[in-house]
DNA sequence: CTGAAAACCTAGTACCCACTAGGTTTTCAT
DNA sequence: ATGAAAACCTAGTGGGTACTAGGTTTTCAG
């Protein structure tokens, strides 16, 4: 694990990639990365190709198996790196309560236009769910961690008595989660007559007493 | 489609098997359908193979090919097997409104001594999602007659008075659906930290007033 | 400019895939 | 009992898989 290269260790300006690789290596695993996670989307792990995603970057087998040594190491390293970007992009490090139910639904419109990683994720976090899934644990992980941070979330509006009589912030948690991956599945099957946040939006607003509408409203 | 060879055209009890398949062939079938359907439910379509499914049964491929033309038609008959049993065991023709949705808190129950089915169909929806794939139509079409079965229930329900207000039977359905199949996948992750059948309750009693608890409450 | 490592390639390994051709064995209606 | 078809097999085809061994080309620090 955290075996990649680049990461200079930040001497002087002039100092950069400490023995380790050239200037344009950090781009061409960017490149492989983005190849990786697109073939991984569509075709699931087990049946996507190291092929496949060295044909997209224009590399052979080979030569993509010199930036990632195993096919297993690829998965990891899109796994981690779609991880950071989301976590970006939900700043959750700072929102709390109804702050960070908000940014969820705003996630949701965000994923609206990337049906590349809803994707990704839809089919393998169904395909881990095998024990002998190289993702497994890291869904196992994910799943705790999601659900752990939500629920402090609905805890937190609750305390504040925006929680309806009757919901529980552990069952609330569940229930967002497994609405918003259900969801998921029967939008990429039919992207049009699905509305995402929409139905998102719906729940929150049936289990609490807020409003949770974003900036503009559906069609 | 539906070129299964049995099925006898019913005309003296003597009559049987129309100059077609031997007496033991369904029971074969019968095996090779088991055996697919785990392979499929654990590795999903793609990366399952025909190999594993033969083996299963003690036949060849070349065996097993001989019973189901091509590894797409053995898929087929998988899932259209698999859904005339769930309709069984829903008795769907008759149930409707509250009886309909009391009947999904039952199959939810039911699926919990089924991981393999639920794994089967997990795996299988997210992967068909890609409009290539051999069950994305079946997949389409399943969808649409579930939820059209489901918005019927709730607009019923709707009728006399049973739903709260601002629930659209259309959002609920959908919501229903999505957190069913969400549900499921955390419970494939890890089963005894997830309650399936009450978190369907809790969602239904959310958005109804009336009561959902099955036969025995949850430990 | 040089030389050592990184980047990348060709070629190959050993294996798995769905599927076919054509033969042998088993069933069973006549 | 017999013969024709069903059931099943062996042996392949042409293709794909992850991954390796060992060589060539490119980069770039000293």
């Amino acid at each position: 694990m955290t075996d990649t290269p680049a990461a200079a260790p930040a001497g002087g300006p002039r100092r950069g990639r400490a023995r380790g690789s050239y200037a344009k290596t950090e781009a061409r695993r960017q490149e492989i990365l983005a190849a990786a996670f697109e073939v991984f989307s569509t075709s699931g792990y087990r049946a996507g190709s190291l092929k496949d995603v060295a044909d997209k970057v224009g590399l052979t087998q080979a030569g993509l198996l010199h930036h990632f040594p195993s096919k297993e190491a690829l998965l990891e390293a899109v796994l981690t790196l779609r991880d950071e970007e989301s976590m970006i992009r939900l700043s959750t490090a700072e929102a709390k309560g109804l702050d960070l139910l908000r940014g969820l639904v705003e996630l949701t419109c965000y994923n609206t236009t990337i049906p590349g990683l809803v994707s990704l994720y839809c089919v393998l976090s169904a395909e881990s769910t095998d024990p002998e899934h190289p993702a497994h644990a890291y869904f196992q992980r994910r799943y705790d961690w999601v659900r752990g941070t939500i629920v402090e979330a609905f805890t937190e509006v609750g305390r504040q008595g925006h929680l309806r009589t009757g919901v529980a912030p552990m069952a609330a948690a569940r229930q967002l989660i497994a609405l918003m991956d259900g969801l998921q599945v029967q939008w990429l099957l039919d992207n049009a007559s699905v509305d995402m946040p929409g139905e998102v939006v719906a729940f929150l607003e049936a289990i609490t007493t807020e409003k949770f509408q974003p900036a503009s409203g559906p069609a």
